[in-house]
DNA sequence: ATTAATTTTTAGACACATCTAAATTATAAA
DNA sequence: TTTATAATTTAGATGTGTCTAAAAATTAAT
């Protein structure tokens, strides 16, 4: 049975994997755990020893299907639980991260499974992400993040990647919630920015924003 | 702040002042804490330097009103959880009480109160006892022991003490669910069993069966 | 290819909550 | 009231997860 600290530790690895398609390195994982890179070190070679990751020295880190398994089970309670504050218990989506950064470590499948049955099976949080189901599997969402789109071009804004309160109470002052018809109208090449239109009404969005916004064209 | 382990000696020693009107004393504490008496000196030294109870050196520890309203945060927690999870995702009564114990240490109280107003304040959780409202109030409930009921005297089962899995299932096997009208037929000097009526069937309970069973007159 | 800068690991320490074993204090019994 | 028993505390140790500072390995720069 893993700790709290043990969970995060794989549930951060996973989402890097993802995000650079690469193996991760102990720097910037200490940076997102928020701690030290000694104390990397040594939680990496604890969980090598548990058999959950591949990790060498100096080379990086990369989860193993059981370590894989284990991420995805943290990844699904903690969307269903975002899900159920905000659908339930009338949560804005800028308020639900931080608590179900607690309760995605409750250990009970039973309540997991009544909690998704209670939901309805959904298939995305309320940040547009996917959630994963019983079994761990998740769809793929057909979604290309903004700085990939043309000038005149648009689509439908269905997920946000940063999740943090500030960020995701400046989209909603600007209207940028999930569903929302975004097209480019100009782009700035000296900072990257753009000239969005949503609801007929223009303005500029940094590069930091952008990233992080993914669109179905 | 708080730790989770500091949380729930602080919870067990309310519940054991509430049962025994006296200070409590350091191994039935362990007892129930379910280690040893030294690492509870231990905490109790930390709790008291927190100025969260009363103790002093082999004369038992008090909670003072900063450790009570403690206490009754966590019980309110714990027992809005279960209520949750009884009314909402269809668990029984035997099921919730360990899922409860990790959900009472979530800290936030948005989503306390929130869980709060989603159920409609409930007075009671699903074993009966009473659910401290926001400011730590709970409603007195009016109950009496089994164990001081007379021959032929009944009452409706309100109330249940002991939340353990294997005894609330042999309380349901037998029909004793909370609402059941309950009849006192026989008792039995020599080990304090009763023999009693539910729905028109007689059984005998035993002492330790007695002593959880609360009753309306 | 050697040096410099960066990244990562090791070594040793600490706080937390726990343990065992020994010492101390309180309580009950003779 | 002295002794025996029980309850409690102290002393010293352990595992977990963290830290700082120093050492080692890797990567980038000249």
């Amino acid at each position: 049975m893993l700790t709290k600290s043990e969970e995060n530790y794989i549930k951060e690895i996973y989402a890097l994997e993802q995000k650079h398609k690469a193996d991760v390195n102990t720097n910037l994982l200490a940076e997102k755990i928020e701690t030290k890179a000694s104390s990397v070190t040594d939680m990496l070679k604890k969980l090598a020893k548990k058999e959950l990751l591949i990790y060498q020295k100096y080379k990086g880190v990369k989860l193993n299907s059981k370590g894989e398994k284990i991420a995805l089970s943290v990844i699904r309670k903690h969307r269903l639980w975002e899900t159920f504050l905000v659908e339930k218990l009338d949560f804005s989506w800028d308020e639900v991260h931080k608590v179900a950064e607690q309760l995605e470590h409750i250990r009970s499948e039973k309540l997991t499974n009544k909690l998704d049955v209670y939901l309805n099976f959904p298939k995305v949080d309320p940040h547009g992400n996917p959630i994963p189901d019983v079994n761990g599997k998740l769809i793929i969402i057909d979604a290309v993040c903004l700085d990939q789109f043309e000038i005149e071009e648009e689509g439908i804004f269905i997920e946000v990647k940063d999740e943090s309160e500030n960020f995701l109470k400046y989209l909603t002052k600007n209207n940028i919630v999930i569903g929302a018809k975004i097209k480019v109208l100009e782009k700035e090449e000296f900072d990257n920015s753009f000239k969005i239109e949503i609801d007929r009404k223009q303005f500029n969005i940094s590069e930091n924003v952008i990233k992080n916004l993914y669109l179905k064209k």
